[in-house]
RNA sequence: GGCGGGGUAGCCAAGUGGUAAGGCACGGCUCUGCAAAAGCUGUAUACGUCGGUUCGAUUCCGACCCUCGCCUCCA
């Protein structure tokens, strides 16, 4: 399986640490837990569900870790704001992380640790920096990292430190520092913080952000991690610091492959609150789409690597797609005889089916081109219908067929469409099939209209009435 | 200023040194009590501009234009 690698700005094939080949250490950075997260925001994680899922495709063991940034200067004021106790105040929205996540059928990683569970190995990892010389207490006592010790520092990014340093913004505040690029590796305590402090060797504070990821992923995966991912604002300098830090500790390489997710726009324009244009997973729930519509849209408007346009006409058009998806399932549910899964050798009885499933491997393998995968997908999804019109399919090709999307859907997760039809409705559906079978056509037309004003479709079939969602 | 992504039909989006997947939209047809839905099917001067390399470039090279992002808050 190949993937970009940012570190290298390359497609690389992933090759795991694990000497039987088999476990992939995945590292992700996590949200701040301070808010109800936007749909940028579960972008990234849904493309990081793709990678988890297709490494799980191609029989990795994934080991996933992602934290929760539960303490920084958002979610302290936030605390404060709400007159909420830190803890309190981030357990409602890793909560809320939690549920949207569930929405959106990402599957949630093997450990997700809050930082603040895990401050005595942040403590340890910053003595290591002390003690190496790679990091320095400033007169007012807190702790940073000392760029000028690394000297691969840039690496990720590919700038160079002169170039940086001359070009950069530099906050005034920050006189401390021995060099304008160095980074707080923990934050001597200060009145606005409140409550919030831990006892250090320092004196009481609180980690800088950079320091729990490397102390987490070393904690959960070892010194060295596959892939550590994140959205592509992160690479600088959160990951860049996070590789000096690292590596200045451990003397290893830290991470395999980088993979960054590119932002999501919506309307063609980076989301704000003045333009109004930031949504929560709520807010498009609210709209009347459903997770995996949205699933969708955020799966196949673009390739991970690039950015992704999210419109309402986007998600009309991904809905539609999906009730196409929807449609042919049914239809090849229809024919299929429950059978025990194929192996690849029976598949080749039906050649088409065995030729997507290739094909999506090839896809997948190739730096998770999923829109690849579902332009053939979309080929095949006609072919069967054709087949079904001429009643040239037979049940065996229908059962390989069903066989192959429950292989794509392990990739995909868009699942089956969830629909509870309200007793109110029930009983209309119950009257017109009365009304049908004594060839009432008025009455039927009356009572479609009367469903179609509580905001559902009626269509009638061969077998009866469907009911749709309007 | 430094660095990096993009510009493919009405919209979204794959891809390739030999004349370009797929989705949405639109037209036609089938089905239907009528619808709707669905299916089939069709349409389109679609590869930012100008040069270069090549038998041949959308694909490689150069320049330019436009656009988005990052340059220590940020998925």
């Amino acid at each position: 399986m190949q993937l970009f690698n940012t570190l290298t700005r390359a497609v690389e094939p992933i090759i795991p640490l694990d000497p039987a080949g088999k476990r992939v250490s995945l590292y992700v950075c996590g949200p701040t837990i301070y808010n109800y997260g936007h749909i940028g925001n579960f972008r990234t994680y849904v493309a990081v569900d793709l990678l988890r899922r297709s490494l799980r495709h191609f029989g990795y063991n994934v080991d996933h870790v992602m934290q929760f940034t539960d303490v920084d200067d958002k979610t302290i004021r936030g605390a404060r704001e709400k007159n909420l106790p830190l803890k309190e105040f981030t357990a409602i929205y890793r909560q809320a992380f939690l549920e949207d996540a569930k929405t959106l059928n990402i599957e949630i990683p093997e450990r997700t640790p809050n930082a603040t569970d895990h401050i005595p190995a942040m403590i340890a990892l910053i003595q290591k920096l002390l003690d190496k010389k790679s990091a320095y207490v400033s007169d007012d006592g807190s702790v940073y990292f000392r760029i000028a010790s690394f000297p691969d520092y840039g690496c990720l990014c590919h700038l160079d430190l002169e170039g940086l340093i001359s070009g950069a913004r530099v906050s005034q505040d920050e006189y401390e520092k021995e060099g304008v690029g160095d980074f707080v590796l923990w934050k001597k305590w200060v009145a606005a913080d409140g409550e919030v402090g831990w006892d250090s060797p320092w004196g009481k504070g609180r980690p800088g952000w950079h320091i729990e990821c490397s102390a987490l992923s070393m904690e959960h995966l070892g010194p060295q991690i596959d892939i550590h991912g994140g959205g592509t604002d992160l690479r600088f300098p959160h990951h860049e610091n996070e590789i000096a830090q690292s590596e200045a500790a451990t003397g290893l390489p830290f991470v395999g492959h980088w993979f960054h997710v590119e932002h999501l726009l919506v309307d063609g324009q980076k989301m704000s609150k003045s333009l109004g244009n930031m949504y929560t997973v709520r807010d498009v729930l609210d709209r009347g789409y459903t997770g995996r519509e949205l699933r969708y849209a955020l799966l196949s408007g673009a390739n991970y690597a690039k950015n992704l346009n999210f419109t309402w006409q986007g998600m009309e058009d991904a809905k539609t797609a999906l009730q196409r998806i929807d449609e042919w399932r049914k239809r090849v549910r229809a024919v299929a005889p429950a059978l025990p899964p194929p192996d690849s050798e029976q598949m080749e009885a039906s050649p088409g089916v065995a030729t997507f499933l290739r094909e999506l491997d090839l896809a997948l393998a190739n730096d998770l081109n999923i829109n690849d995968a579902l332009g053939r997908f979309f080929s095949l999804i006609r072919e069967t219908h054709k087949a079904l019109d001429a009643g040239t399919l037979t049940p065996l090709q229908a059962h390989h067929l069903k066989v192959a999307w429950n292989k794509f859907d392990a990739i995909l997760g868009l699942g089956d469409a969830v629909v509870a039809v309200p007793a109110e409705i029930q009983a209309l559906l119950d009257q017109r099939a009365e009304a049908r079978k004594a060839k009432n056509f008025s009455l039927s037309d009356e009572l479609r209209k009367k469903i179609e004003v509580l905001g559902w479709k009626v269509k009638d079939t061969a077998k009866g009435q469907e009911l749709l969602p309007g």
